[in-house]
DNA sequence: ATTACATTTCGTCGATTGACGAAATAAAGG
DNA sequence: CCTTTATTTCGTCAATCGACGAAATGTAAT
């Protein structure tokens, strides 16, 4: 059985990863940035982008002090393609993901990492 | 957060509720046939068929003394169309669901209903 | 070179999940 | 009506998972 599928599936099983996905459908955002928004702790974020980005989800890169994450659009499996996509029609009236989406909007690393 | 998505993804996030998605590509299916091809129990078929059906992805029907599984490709979900479409062109060769397949052909009910 | 900062890893805990066998349920078949 | 059959539900167990704080790591900034 194909491990990754089932990653895939398994890394969205979660309702506050599904939210970060929605998150970085905005924009790329770093570990504090999702910490900031989702009120959890450093810890257990970086432990929610690790599982995405093994699953294949997101992709990392490393900015000054900073790893910035980016959800994976150009994927090369179509199958991560079709659930970003379906994914990106989903949601939409969601009243946490809305809330989410104004928090993003306004964190700034500049102003909150560190804790 | 919309508890149906993440319902969806849970139940795909287990590989043998997998394998009964694809082998409800085929053709619908009752749980003693699932049963046949998985080699689990007739509980722990029941229940991971309960799952997918919760989530949406199943519909069930009765016909005599069984309960006919399929898969539910005309879902009033959008969302639920796109992942099984996602599906239906994943794990093409993939080894296990390959060997499932020749079961799905091969395998009875009225042959091998009842334990 | 040292300090500061952002992230990752580790260990622990309570909750959840997939497996099973037994019991219960639904209803077809005779 | 009674028996048989197929399925579902229940209870238990071991494994996994998401949360946390502390420790470790990587490296930018000074």
């Amino acid at each position: 059985m194909d491990r990754q599928i089932v990653k895939v599936f398994r890394a969205l099983a979660d309702p506050n990863r599904l939210r970060i996905v929605k998150m970085l459908e905005q924009r790329e955002l770093c570990v504090c940035e999702v910490r900031e928004v989702l009120a959890l702790s450093n810890s257990t974020v970086s432990k929610h982008l690790s599982i995405l980005h093994d699953a294949g989800l997101v992709t990392q890169t490393k900015e000054a002090r900073w790893v910035n994450y980016s959800l994976n659009v150009k994927s090369e499996s179509q199958f991560v393609r079709a659930i970003i996509s379906a994914l990106k029609s989903s949601l939409l009236d969601d009243e946490t993901v809305l809330k989410d989406t104004k928090s993003v909007d306004r964190v700034d690393r500049n102003k909150i990492c560190r804790v």
